[in-house]
DNA sequence: CTGTTAGCGCCTTCAT
DNA sequence: ATGAAGGCGCTAACAG
């Protein structure tokens, strides 16, 4: 038979206290270095056992223990972005302490998200991590579901809810503060959607750096799209109406990489004539650009692996408390602020 | 009590059945419409059920019915590219068969491979499947096991196994067609890691089809890593020395979008001059180059399920065959090989 | 039509 | 030190 077809079925328990003649509850105990067993005894059950490779049944094991040691990921867009780092960082923490993780991608369907919603209950999982798209707050899952849930990225509407999301509006603050410590006075801003939060919570913070040093924008902020395509169109234009601009901070990574296309065709020379500073550290597209590009990162993975902590620690009992939590950003140098020597 | 800590525990049949007054096997039959229950008894037992928001605990079921409706996704490395398109596959196609995904990542760690495989086991998965990072044939998990299990992306190196994975070498002949159905003829090649199947594959279909127009290549095919940088100083180290190739074939869209780069530095119009070609079209990098990348789609999220569907059957005690099946790929024309009109 | 009985595989008292 | 019995939540035969 092949493979593919799946051998004979896997043992049991019983299975193994029969062929080392022993009763189930002894071979449990043996198995598990409960209770007392004769030396002698127990290793005859772990022959049983190894001969047979037995593998305790989770599902029967989990039905007395009342937990079953899975999460859910409801995530609502694998192909972005920011979903894979978020959910290695999880799936990392989890896996270290033993628990399985039930992926659901809901595609941005709300319907399909409480379809999945539903199985993942039924499934008994003991806690549940939301991972959304953006960072603009999503509607809660409700109040009386009976595991613990918490909202990563997208932060829940409902402030009774634990959310866990990226600060950018520290981050908007750290990239105009670099460019400042440049020495770049005339500084541009082109960032994508303005409907997203993001791109208003990065503006809101870089306002406010400008402001704390007694600048202002050198020209209005840009806004329409996270492409490489806007960045591009965006940044010729501005540098044809405000060629006295000598920073240009990016709303992403993608936007910035246009940036960098178009000053170079314009004949700017990044950093000495232009400083550029992209957004999401993508190392992809940072780390290929020439010069390579500076950028904020907003250590999603470490978001992941926190959410997965705190729902560790509300399995455990321990009150997570609620509210949204802005989480650090960090800052990532690299050559198109700062020359090389 | 915030939600983050979780409400009680979850709503039972029993409770149920004494809420509707009827016994547990009533209850359980009106639930699922099984057997013969008054229309009166039904709705009784549907209103309690609703009214304690029952949820059927999924491992009890299991239990029973000695399948769980669940199956393993163990992947290799989820960083890559090409894991998401094929885990979305997957996760579409079990999704819409009420069937729950249990997501691992190895991290291209064998040790932690095998941890993650007796996990699975140990939750009997009803099937397995294996995605690798690479298509270079990968260690097999054994005939021994107790589920089905389908190799995607990276094949297995045992032929008693089935392994799905992309047909590089019609993608390698595909891309040269094209390119010489263009009216080229001098024809260049540069690629990733020449240590990689799929960097060989590649270069095997591009000769023969090479070989079948009576050419021949234009320059020695260029190998070392599938980035932008290596894309960027192979085009210019290749155009300088031989200007009269008027098409590269490029062994991935990254290594792709550098040459656009350099075609642009030494003045090469494209696709006037120069025809450029990709590899795995990669809508972030394709879409957004200029001109737009023409590219090999592997149809990663199809194999993904396809590779569903083969664990299905096997589920289903369908012979699903064994060995390794290479997977259709296809052109996508944008305008780095055809100019606008 | 409804309820009783017997498990699915495992763990945990409680006797022996 | 070992085993018998009960039960986790559910379903599938059977009785009634």
């Amino acid at each position: 038979m092949p493979s593919s077809a799946g051998a004979g079925r896997a043992a049991t328990l019983s299975d193994v206290a029969r062929r080392a003649s022993v009763s189930i509850a002894t071979a449990s105990k043996a198995l598990n270095g409960r209770g007392d067993v004769a030396p002698s005894t127990r290793q005859r059950v772990l022959d049983a056992a190894e001969e047979l490779t037995f593998t305790p049944n989770a599902m029967a094991r989990g039905l007395l223990a009342g937990r079953t040691g899975t999460v859910g990921l409801l995530t609502g867009d694998l192909e972005g972005r920011f979903m894979i780092p978020i959910l290695m960082g999880a799936e990392d923490a989890f896996g270290a302490g033993q628990i399985d993780v039930f992926l659901c991608d809901a595609r941005g369907d709300a319907i399909r998200e409480q379809h999945h919603l539903r199985a993942l209950l039924s499934r008994r999982v003991d806690g549940i991590i939301v991972v959304g798209r953006q960072t603009d707050p999503r509607p809660s899952l409700g109040q009386d579901l009976p595991v613990p849930v918490v909202y990563a990225y997208s932060p829940s509407e409902d402030p009774r809810d634990l959310s866990l999301t990226p600060d950018n509006y520290a981050g908007g603050r750290l990239a105009i503060e670099h460019l400042i410590a440049c020495g770049r006075t005339r500084i541009a801003h082109i960032s994508g959607d303005p409907s997203y939060a993001a791109a208003q919570d990065r503006l809101a913070g870089a306002r406010s750096a400008i402001a704390a040093a007694g600048l202002e924008f050198a020209a209005e902020p840009m806004f329409a799209a996270w492409s490489e395509h806007w960045g591009r169109d965006a940044a010729a234009l501005l540098l044809e109406r405000h060629p006295e601009v000598d920073a240009i901070f990016c709303g992403s990574d993608q936007i910035a990489r246009g940036v960098l296309d178009s000053a170079r065709d314009a004949g700017r020379r990044v950093p000495e004539d232009l400083a550029v500073i992209g957004y999401d550290n993508w190392e992809l597209l940072a780390a290929n650009a020439r010069p390579q590009l500076t950028s904020i990162d907003a250590n999603l993975q470490q978001l992941g692996r926190q959410a997965a902590q705190r729902v560790f620690d509300a399995i455990d009992g321990i009150d997570t408390g609620a509210g949204k939590h802005h989480l650090p950003v960090k800052l990532v140098i690299r050559g198109s602020t700062i020359a090389h020597r």
